[in-house]
DNA sequence: CAGGCAGGTGTACGCCGTACACCTCATGGA
DNA sequence: TCCATGAGGTGTACGGCGTACACCTGCCTG
């Protein structure tokens, strides 16, 4: 009975409802625009509300990336190291995808969360599995780095543009201006941008298929380590005999 | 004599040394607090006086990045591609050590200033050079990715911390604790994060080499990409063939 | 000597995160 | 049945941020 009447009113708050609401709230505005009191207000409630179930703004942080995590595919069984792990890379990345506001979050958080933890473990863990040594595998982690979360730094794509504000359209006569100025200064720039994306003439090369990019280079790395694990390759001893 | 004058007064602002101050008080306290009214102060001016030298904050952190991108090497002439790639990166990683702000700031800029596209360009001239295709190069270009300024993303790497606040020393008993905690829930981290560290016992791998990450990691790349090239690997073509 | 303009100032606004004291109301023990 | 308790929502306020806008000042040029 109460808790129809409960029902009735507005639901009550929890971590969880909390942690949601904010996942969705930076799915849709960004993560610039989400600020405590932005949150508050879409929960319907006043701002200091949220710091009975959020220790403060770095936690709640903490908890979204716990929340986007919580939605990577767990490993698939059964198979060799090198597809575990790249479809394990390729889930990560789908989700990221869908978050946007992940990845900045990701970079910026300072101490790992048990979600996060765990997923560094349980990708460790596929290694152990396909018979890598502790060491190999240490220095394996380090080259993969962020690709392991399923994106690489892309410095300067298009996509980093669109939070917030339209870029302001421009005239095709200045566009044509500023490719030409382009052209002179950065030749080389200009070249590679734009060729992949003979369809469109924009001058950051939008034209090109970040998924593709993105497998290319993950399996030029896969490449690389299966290389060095299928000759028993240790880099500690490496570097020790290179002194 | 007027000269003079205004010499003994506080010497004039300019844009340079806005930028200048900027830089040298990232350096010291971090870019956290570093604010317009904070770098106004260090100057000795009011905090408007700064926008009359740039358009606004952002504007200012590009500045910064530019001042930091021209302490950048310029490629040694007369080497093969790989080692001129190499050390153009590693003097890259040397400049954005002594600039650890740089990496962030270079992350969320949101359109390329000219120094970046002039570096970028030039470290494209590189493969060119060595006789990389357009096509090979633009793929090559997006695997390096942010290698290419000489830094990985570390994701929670012991350094991220000693932005402001110390970490609080904690009892050993407490460390011996966590420490049980941690192997318990995320034994595969613990072991390798301790591999390379046996000689303290800090649950974070601290003690293990930076530096020789980047180089192992840089290499694996390298070697991956020189393979590519001598065997004359289109990525397009083996593109169109599968899809 | 006059005028203009580059550059430094003062004030004010709206945003942010969050400390702190307070209120309210469901709940469980007496 | 009642009342103490404590979890959870509220209101107010503070200090910091970026920066718009009007203003002042003093050097440089004509």
């Amino acid at each position: 009975m109460t808790q129809q009447i409960a029902a009735e009113r507005r639901a009550r708050l929890n971590r969880a409802r909390v942690l949601r609401a904010a996942v969705a709230l930076a799915d849709e505005v960004g993560i610039g625009p989400l600020s405590m009191r932005r949150l508050a207000q879409e929960l319907d409630v006043v701002p200091m509300a949220l710091y009975k179930h959020v220790a403060n703004k770095e936690e709640l942080l903490d908890g979204m990336v716990d929340v986007v995590i919580g939605e990577i595919d767990p490993p698939v069984a059964g198979a060799d190291w090198k597809s575990m792990v790249r479809l394990r890379v390729l889930s990560a990345r789908r989700v990221l995808q869908r978050h946007q506001w992940a990845r900045r979050v990701l970079e910026t958080r300072t101490n790992p969360t048990p979600a996060v933890l765990g997923y560094m473990d349980s990708f460790i863990g596929m290694f152990f599995a396909g018979g890598f040594s502790v060491d190999l595998t240490h220095h394996v982690m380090h080259a993969i780095g962020s690709r392991m979360w399923g994106f690489t730094q892309e410095l300067f794509d298009s996509t980093a543009i669109s939070e917030g504000d339209t870029p302001a359209a421009v005239a095709p006569e200045v566009q044509a201006a500023m490719f030409q100025e382009m052209s002179a200064s950065y030749p080389n720039v200009i070249q590679v941008a734009t060729s992949a994306s003979h369809d469109d003439g924009s001058v950051v090369g939008s034209g090109c298929d970040d998924q593709f990019e993105f497998e290319f280079a993950l399996d030029l790395l896969l490449d690389g380590i299966e290389r060095l694990h299928q000759r028993d390759y240790s880099p500690t001893a490496a570097r020790l005999e290179r002194g």
